[in-house]
DNA sequence: TCGGATTACGTGCACCGTAATGATC
DNA sequence: GATCATTACGGTGCACGTAATCCGA
């Protein structure tokens, strides 16, 4: 077999032309590359060079063989790379969501139960999250609803309430709760994407102006001093401070409330095991269905 | 990089399980081994082993290291493979012909020609010889004909006629020549496969019976002694001595009279002007097409 | 004369094997 | 006690770099 560094020695030599070209390039000296192509030619068992007395050419054979170790090199990368790309998946947890709400809630959770892995988050549409977690970019996702998928395992993992944050001055904010129908034609300021709240605000009140922001702390400053609408749950009420000058009001409409399931690959239940108990402990069961 | 006899030892790890039966097959110590397997989590940068204090055992990582490693080990054999199989053919010259009596004039030829190189030579019908000419398995072939393909290149190299081989005692061993009407019906005895030659008699002569016989020694005695024909041609002749008591008769018919062509992919021409240029000199052209 | 390959030569270190140690069954 | 991995240690070979040589443009 022929070792790994004499095959990259003569792909070196095939790009640099000249034994002293690709010394340099591989930071070694002339006459160890010399020496490495006569051992090469002597693995390889026949005659890669034709050799003039100062200048070094590969032959057909030289070619071929050039060729086909940068296929092989190419290969090794490969391997490489998927080893730590495994690595990698095994020491992370990546858990994708139809919403950041139950992120919110759960990542801190799941941390402290896997101490020793990293917790990865991602916002996905439920079409999305299901093929990535057949394909293992995903351990865990967060769905509303329990997929009709016999690969699959779900838990319920509580669920988020829907309110309005509004200046005190403004003509509602004495109410214990207001409708979407009350509140549609309203301007609204967001931050960042939602998920699935973009659906449901979109249905329930679709004269309403949401103008999304991107998470920038500038922008938050400018909307805690605005009088425009936001939108708050009770799990970022939880999360953050509330903001002076502002009521919470509940949106009363059953829609504005969402129940979650965390789902993982059936195959996968027993090395989740720990956490689905401490889900079970955390949200005793309304209706589970596994 | 990662230097291939690392990974040869870790598929060997893999095999046989144990540090101790791996180096035994390896030929190497346990220690040595046990080194190599450090050396190669650090090339790799990620954990492959579980060690507790006796025991090693390859974790996630260092199954999918083992099984890619034995993949890139399998690419290596199949990359020197290929340099040593091109070496091989460049040493060597394959000549096809659609029959063998073109090969009994020219493989003495090709050999002085190309002193270095190798003659190797097969009968094919013309329908495989043309494609296995672009393949690469023939570098020469002989036809009957030019072929229609503008990227072969053909050149004439001679022809053959055939003879009749009868015993003295035989009612036509008086004549010059015979033709194929006369001969119809007659047993005849034939050495070995023929190519074209087989179709040409099966066409003029259809109710001859022709025992074909393997090249055997034993069978070519008998046949000296038997009183059943044989056939010959005047290459055959001027390589091989006469046979005593038997009378040799050419065919008088237009088809028992065959020309040969040599033919090179248009691209190899070159590579073979010398030897084209011998034919030329040896069959001065009667008719060329090039 | 310069650029490039090879040969000559001395050195260091990387790897090896033996032996010892530690650990588990 | 047997088996197996790891650590310790001393020795050797091999691959390296420097320097010298050779050759061709």
């Amino acid at each position: 077999m022929i070792e790994t560094s004499l095959l990259e020695q003569l792909v070196a030599f095939h790009d640099y032309k000249t034994l002293s070209a690709a010394a340099e390039h591989l930071m070694t000296s002339q006459p160890a590359l010399s020496r490495s192509m006569r051992k090469l030619e002597e693995d390889f068992g026949v005659p890669l060079f034709e050799r003039s007395r100062n200048r070094l050419l590969l032959n057909e054979n030289g070619i071929l063989a050039a060729e086909c170790a940068r296929q092989v090199l190419h290969e090794q990368e490969t391997m490489i790379a998927r080893v730590r790309a495994l690595d990698r998946s095994r020491r992370t947890i990546a858990i994708g969501s139809v919403a950041p709400g139950p992120l919110t809630d759960l990542s801190p959770l799941l941390s402290s139960e896997y101490e020793d892995r990293t917790v990865s988050t991602e916002l996905r549409t439920k079409e999305e999250l299901i093929p990535m977690l057949k394909q293992g970019i995903f351990q865990l996702i967060i769905l509303r609803e329990v997929p009709a998928d016999d690969e699959i395992y779900a838990s319920p993992c509580g669920s988020e309430h829907l309110y309005v944050s509004l200046p005190e001055s403004h003509s509602l904010a004495f109410r214990k709760s207001v409708t979407f129908a009350e509140m549609d034609g309203t301007e609204f300021l967001q931050i960042s994407n939602v998920g699935i709240w973009e659906d449901i605000k979109k249905a329930a009140m679709p004269h309403a102006r949401i103008y999304l922001q991107k998470d920038n702390s500038a922008i938050k400053a400018i909307a805690a001093v605005s009088s425009m609408a936001t939108f708050k749950t009770d799990i970022s009420l939880r999360h953050y401070a509330p903001e002076p000058g502002r009521v919470i009001i509940p949106f009363s409409d059953e829609s504005a409330v969402v129940h979650f399931w965390c789902c993982c690959l059936k195959k996968d239940e027993r090395k989740f095991r720990g956490w689905f108990k401490t889900l079970e402990t955390k949200y005793p069961d309304r209706n589970r269905h596994d």
